[in-house]
DNA sequence: CAAACCGTTCCGCGGCGGTCGAAGTGTTCC
DNA sequence: GGAACACTTCGACCGCCGCGGAACGGTTTG
């Protein structure tokens, strides 16, 4: 709702310049200013520029170390955010020398590629049980060319949520079911009395959660 | 590695009316190309303008319906991609108009907020005994302040990952296990025969997960 | 102290792109 | 058919920002 923090942060993302720097990053370690400008391919007094852009927005950190300056990302929603737009470049063919970084690869501070997204699924069937009590049968979302699992990294929470097939599928039922209300017009969502008890219930949230908020 | 695709979805999503209208299209329903000009608050022609660059870019689909032409979002990676760039926002301070907005709505096609975030974590919950087996203590976890599961978008896989705390948890564990190994200057991660048998067996992944790979 | 190096600031140049006005095309309603 | 409406294209203006050149603190080395 308001898009004026979100294109602020896209606008420094859309430098070419800026991009390749946070991607040389995107390995979680740090570097210094000069070997930046040298990724970006711009002279140093123009990374010196840009890096400080960065810095103020707190997408990077620096430190001194000596005569030169280490930068490196400042959090996991940096890379997060870097990551999803990655996946909107379009072009969903790759150079044969990325096959490689496709297969396995850290993306700061943690797993990535085809090995990284195995590993998720593999711990979230573990909540199978779960959606199954919920009548979601994930063996039919998992034949559907959707990707079963998504999360979204939340806006307010800055911490993720269930999205893709079983993301929609447990929206689907909480509104059918009643326990949503969905808002006209707006994003928001209105939890009736019984979803406030099936939440409890069926999900496991605790019960006092519902307390401390705001409408119903 | 290519950062260019990067720097064209950013540029995209860079400009504050393309921002506001994406943002009005966060629900996942479809609306007419007035009406996000009303949201932006620009003319129509600068709004198709605007339009015509994000169906370009296959971030829009439109549907032409009668005189008037609906949008809506392409896909899920782009609702992920515009969250994602709302969290780096800086300013964790929300107007209180956003309170109802933060603890329960949907996104794209999904549930956000709050309430987003506590079913799924109590969804990863039941992941705990895959966890506990490799040693890592998930209760010492979530007593740091960091947010304990956390995903992230897969640049190549278009798919999420284990990202937060429980993320870098694991990559610690595979390398000092000798699962992985950190290929140096890059991101790459390599596979050691050790770590085939042990993601099979410990993590249940198929054993041939890893034979189309490149690279052991 | 002098030299070398890293990073930074100031400056003017150049180009890309967002904006609105005006005019053109297609659709719907009377 | 004619008027009203939704959307589009064209053209011109203007502001913003990335860029390199030159010059200036700060730190390390000989």
């Amino acid at each position: 709702m308001q898009h004026r923090p979100v294109a602020a942060a896209a606008a420094l993302l859309a430098d070419p310049s800026r991009a390749a720097m946070l991607l040389a990053l995107m390995d979680g370690r740090s570097r210094t200013a000069k070997t930046l400008a040298l990724d970006a391919g711009v002279t140093p007094q123009c990374a010196s520029s840009h890096l400080k852009k960065l810095v103020a927005a707190r997408m990077l950190v620096a430190e001194a170390r000596g005569r030169s300056k280490h930068f490196s990302l400042a959090g996991h929603e940096v890379a997060e955010a870097v990551e999803s737009l990655s996946g909107l470049g379009g072009s969903p063919r790759f150079p044969a020398a990325a096959r490689e970084l496709r297969f396995a690869r850290c993306c700061y501070d943690h797993l990535a590629g085809r090995l990284g997204v195995a590993v998720t699924e593999r711990l979230l069937l573990a909540g199978d049980p779960i959606l199954r009590a919920l009548g979601i049968d994930v063996a039919q979302l998992a034949a559907s060319r959707r990707p079963m699992f998504r999360c979204c990294v939340d806006w307010t929470e800055r911490r993720p949520h269930v999205a893709g097939a079983i993301g929609a599928a447990l929206l689907r039922h909480y509104t059918r079911d009643g326990w949503l209300l969905r808002a006209r017009g707006s994003r928001r969502l209105v939890v009736t009395p019984r979803g406030r008890e099936m939440f409890v219930r069926e999900i496991g949230i605790e019960g006092d959660f519902f307390n401390s908020v705001p409408g119903t």
